[in-house]
DNA sequence: GGGGTACCTGCCCGATCGGACAGGTACCGC
DNA sequence: GCGGTACCTGTCCGATCGGGCAGGTACCCC
């Protein structure tokens, strides 16, 4: 690989990279092709958000290579710790590299501050590239969440955001109860009940409780 | 790592080991741990199902790693591909290493004759171990895939296993159309439908076709 | 030939749904 | 106060669903 013009911030002209990444065959990857470059260097490795956490604190690297899926807690808490970088250290460069394409990840990682998203199954030339692009503060995003990102542009104007009550409806629907008895155990009448469904199925755009129940599922609302 | 007491079948007394995943990273990981062995040695890669079908062919190796989703091709790609090493090079042991823990592929990759199930998060020496496991055609299952075919057996009496034709109802329904519509669709009576939806729902153990959907949806059938 | 399966069809009926009306309370920001 | 939102309730009605009944064809395996 040729050396690039630019020059990143690093302590020996060298950018710093912390792995963030619960797969230690993944981390072992990373470290192997980014070794190769002399302009880039490895300094720590975490597998936990705990863990990213303190390393982040004492290393202050210029980039976080950030896979959202950590093994352990929560699915979002690899969102949250991309929250929590950007915010507490905003001069380092957060690349999310994760596994799956998923639309609500990708949005949610870029509201969140990450710099860059690419998928894991991108050539090693590609994600050197996407590094050094991030340390120069610009956004790398691969061809396919860059047209999530589109999509979600042109499509933003109607969001579901689901209230509550509507929220729990829609979970009680989906264990094929009818109105009345979704009633009962919310306390509320059948009519209301129909009146919070039928707005479900409006805000899903679906025509129907079942294909309402489906969209929630596919967005991962239920 | 210590050395085993079983000795591998390879030529100078090692085992030989393809990697088939069309993550660069990860195939990068992989190599620079199994190089570590000295009774282990990588002597190919594949990409794709294609691929890996002329290098198996040519290289005949004692051990595949082998990832179900290959990047290109369906879903099931990587399953066949399974199925064709087996039936082709019985001699051949593979073991299967894959991102995610989906009970159905577990089964499936069993069934197709994969000696092994291994999620990429396992760290480094419990893989290695998998692999010498395999060459001693032993079967190397992880503890969570372990238990995921021990539910099988335990739950197995009871499977779904929807006919085509209820399937295809069933993606129908998803979208939300009425039984009338769904008839129309696929040329077939309102009545046949209204039969197809009640087996159905019988089979997913659901009381409504929104029930129906939403159970469909988490066990990946839609 | 008998048994199993997937598949297809009709009729009937009560329960439920989806939608269109028309109301109400409570909280919050300007 | 006024507009906005979330929430709650009712009545009416036609369409749809869920389920019980009874039948059919075609294929494959033993």
């Amino acid at each position: 690989m040729n050396r690039q013009a630019t020059r990143p911030r690093a302590e020996q002209g060298q950018l710093s990279i912390v792995l963030v990444d619960d797969h230690a065959i993944v981390r072992q990857g990373l470290r192997s092709i980014l070794d190769r470059e002399d302009d880039m260097r490895v300094v720590g490795e975490a597998t936990t958000a705990t863990e990213a956490r303190a390393v982040l604190d004492r290393l202050r690297p210029d980039i976080v290579l950030l896979d959202l899926k950590l093994g352990t807690g929560s699915d979002t808490e690899g969102l949250e710790l991309c929250s929590e970088i950007t915010a507490n250290h905003p001069e380092i460069g957060v690349l999310v590299l994760t596994t799956f394409l998923d639309d609500a990840y990708v949005l949610e990682a870029v509201h969140r501050g990450a710099k860059g998203y690419v998928i894991k199954d991108v050539d090693t030339s590609a994600l050197v590239s996407a590094i050094r692009t991030v340390a120069r503060d610009e956004s790398a995003f691969d061809s396919r969440s860059a047209s999530v990102m589109a999509r979600s542009i042109r499509t933003a104007p109607e969001e579901p955001a689901l209230t509550e009550r509507e929220q729990g409806v829609l979970e009680l629907l989906a264990t094929g109860l009818s109105n009345r008895i979704v009633g009962e155990r919310l306390f509320i009448s059948e009519t209301t009940v129909k009146f919070h469904v039928r707005n479900i199925m409006r805000k899903l755009g679906a025509a129907t409780r079942a294909e309402a129940v489906y969209e929630a599922s596919k967005m991962g609302l239920i």
